[in-house]
DNA sequence: CCATATACCTGGCAGC
DNA sequence: TGCTGCCAGGTATATG
């Protein structure tokens, strides 16, 4: 569920609601990815700043430290109006005076980390290889050009792993090199200045487009289920195997690339 | 340094 | 209906 759109679409969806919140009690359930790293009555008393987000973690700057949260594969985010009880799969409950904010995640790949704000705090450290934002000035083309020209691997896994650029998980990398027409088999480094120019582009589009998108279903998406925005799009390429391709007709195919599925049009995105 | 495999965990679904 | 096997939006870590 969440790629960066998606967390994008969380954080604006309870941001503003929870800035200036002073925390009340915390309440960790089952073990998530990692520890939280103190015990949950640290963070009592403190105050949300701002909610900021880089590639797909969600931090919670607080006066005296951030709380990290990711969403893992499953993680959503939700606020609780009053003390609803805690379903089976809700693992965090932030109680806060503006609110109740609720971690659910069935699969628990998602993380929720204190970190005193210092350099060598191990959560602030996962944010430490991270890629270019894309969404931001700062992802400049020159800058993506060069670091796909140290890159011998397939162009999608280079996409996917995360250091180059941030934010494009396995459904819009599948995407972004559809709407580029580029072969994801093909290595990072053999693409040509104007392919490169192509992928930058749409990868930028495309998450924007969803952000967008999913923007526009915000109103319910806390109360919802924190699900709307992927379904309002339309896939190109993502989980249309053998299905006709949009432009061309051709069956897309599915390939396993760094076990993960990878989606293509073999006509449309010849090499 | 780089590329690839592995591990984490649960639910949903196709197939029998 | 129930079982089994496979698949799923991520990514730190180990291994070669």
């Amino acid at each position: 569920m969440p790629e960066l759109p998606e967390v994008e679409v969380t954080r604006l969806s309870f941001a503003s609601r929870i800035s200036g919140a002073r925390v009340l009690a915390m309440h960790m359930g089952k073990p998530l990815r990692w520890p939280l790293g103190v015990a949950p009555s640290v963070v009592v008393g403190q105050t949300v700043l701002q909610v900021r987000r880089r590639g797909k973690y969600l931090l919670l700057d607080m006066e005296r430290g951030v709380l990290l949260l990711h969403l893992g594969m499953s993680g959503s985010l939700n606020f609780a109006t009053s003390q609803a009880p805690a379903g089976k799969h809700d693992h965090m409950d932030l109680i806060t005076t503006q609110g109740v904010l609720r971690l659910h995640d069935p699969r628990r790949f998602g993380a929720v980390v204190w970190s005193e704000s210092q350099d060598h705090e191990p959560a602030l450290k996962l944010l430490g290889r991270l890629g270019m934002e894309p969404l931001t000035d700062g992802f400049e083309l020159s800058a993506f050009q060069q670091g796909l020209k140290k890159r011998q691997a397939p162009i999608k896994q280079v996409l996917l792993a995360g250091d180059v650029v941030v934010g494009v998980g396995n459904i819009y990398a599948s995407e972004a090199l559809f709407m580029s027409g580029i072969r994801p088999t093909v290595k990072a480094q053999k693409l040509s200045g104007p392919r490169v120019t192509k992928l930058h582009t749409a990868i930028k589009e495309v998450l924007a487009r969803a952000v967008a998108q999913g923007g526009s279903s915000l109103k319910d998406f806390v109360s919802a289920e924190g699900q709307t925005g992927y379904f309002q799009l339309e896939a190109s390429v993502y989980g249309r195997a053998g299905l006709p391709c949009r432009v061309c007709h051709t069956p897309i195919k599915q390939i396993v690339q760094g076990q993960r599925s990878t989606f293509f049009c073999p006509l449309c995105q010849k090499h």
